[in-house]
DNA sequence: AAGCCCCCCAACCGCGCGCAA
DNA sequence: ATTGCGCGCGGTTGGGGGGCT
């Protein structure tokens, strides 16, 4: 049997979505919190599916997603974790939380790609597409090194959940992410809550931008919906009193125009927010993992050589 | 200035997986 | 065990912008 649409094509926009667009998917997940897309777009009367709903959320409108230019620790850290783990975008992108899997696999398309290719060209071994190979679907991937892959994924797992949970206690304490640190940057589980509990203030500064600059609105059928005077708690901040992550993800916020937009480059902060992380104790899987690996958990996979990890793997 | 070409990236599409009935 | 549904992922596309001639 065919597998239906997700969505039924007949009335469904396409396309780059426009600022009331964004302003009405912003409030209702503000409001409702992501999840639960099937309903998103006839809670909202937005005229998308489901799936444009997530993607746009989760690509772009996402708080704590960090624009622009990749650095050169990033850059490293993608080609390493490709090499690792092959095409599998979403698990990179879990190791570079301020970046989303579109973002990374356009950047390695775009970019790295080329670049691996030049510099694989002066040699006869490794090139792009072998490395792509590499895929975790490569049935001629040894075992050895598919067992030795393995593991080092669950080490890199195990870290990361370590660091969130850590974080996850110094979130109560609202000490902000260092996006300068790049210890910080693979923070998969704390990032995503704090991230989450960070929307309410950038969702402010989005609706502030909006208001300042108001195209002409139309007849928007759910903006009126949802009501942004709730908002009378949030913080109006501005840029002038953003963190310093804040401020570097500014700083390096793209020159998008036309369809795209300013303003969206969200804001890291510590929250007071309803969708603050909860405080989750301890389980046996977090006991287990301190257990097994507190001592190795903060030899931060960052300072790993790439080169000599790679080697051992390759 | 105009036309062409290339690059970039937001968004779309199709598929697989997990879960519930 | 089967089916239907929702979600997430990876591959691909196409439109806009910038550079070059």
């Amino acid at each position: 049997m065919g597998r239906p649409p997700c969505c039924d094509k007949i009335g469904i926009k396409k396309g780059p979505w426009t600022p009331e667009e964004d302003i009405v998917l912003v409030s209702y997940i503000q409001e409702h919190g992501p999840g639960n897309w099937r309903s998103v777009p006839s809670n909202t009367g937005l005229m998308r599916c489901s799936k444009s709903c997530r993607l746009r959320w989760t690509n772009y409108l996402r708080p704590g997603i960090k624009r622009g230019n990749f650095t050169d620790h990033e850059e490293k850290m993608i080609i390493h974790l490709q090499a690792l783990l092959g095409n599998r975008w979403a698990a990179i992108a879990s190791y570079l939380p301020q970046r989303t899997d579109n973002d990374i696999k356009n950047y390695w398309n775009t970019h790295l790609k080329k670049k691996m290719n030049k510099n694989e060209s002066g040699s006869d071994e490794g090139s792009v597409e072998q490395q792509e190979g590499h895929s975790s679907k490569s049935p001629s991937q040894p075992k050895g090194q598919w067992e030795r892959r393995l593991q080092t994924d669950i080490k890199m797992a195990k870290q990361a959940l370590s660091e969130a949970l850590s974080l996850n206690k110094a979130a109560t304490t609202h000490v902000l992410p260092d996006h300068t640190n790049p210890s910080n940057s693979h923070n998969t589980l704390c990032n995503n809550n704090l991230s989450y509990a960070s929307s309410y203030e950038n969702i402010s500064r989005l609706l502030e931008n909006w208001m300042k600059s108001p195209p002409n609105l139309t007849t928007q059928t759910s903006s009126s919906v949802y009501s942004f005077s709730n908002n009378n708690n949030m913080v109006t901040t501005t840029g002038s009193s953003s963190s310093e992550g804040a401020q570097s993800i500014t700083n390096t916020t793209t020159t998008t125009t036309g369809t795209h937009y300013h303003g969206y480059d969200f804001l890291l902060t510590p929250s007071s927010s309803k969708y603050d992380a909860p405080q989750v104790p301890l389980t046996m899987l977090e006991k287990w993992l301190f257990d097994d690996g507190a001592a190795q958990c903060h030899e931060n996979l960052l300072n790993m050589s790439l080169e000599e990890s790679t080697e051992d793997l390759f």
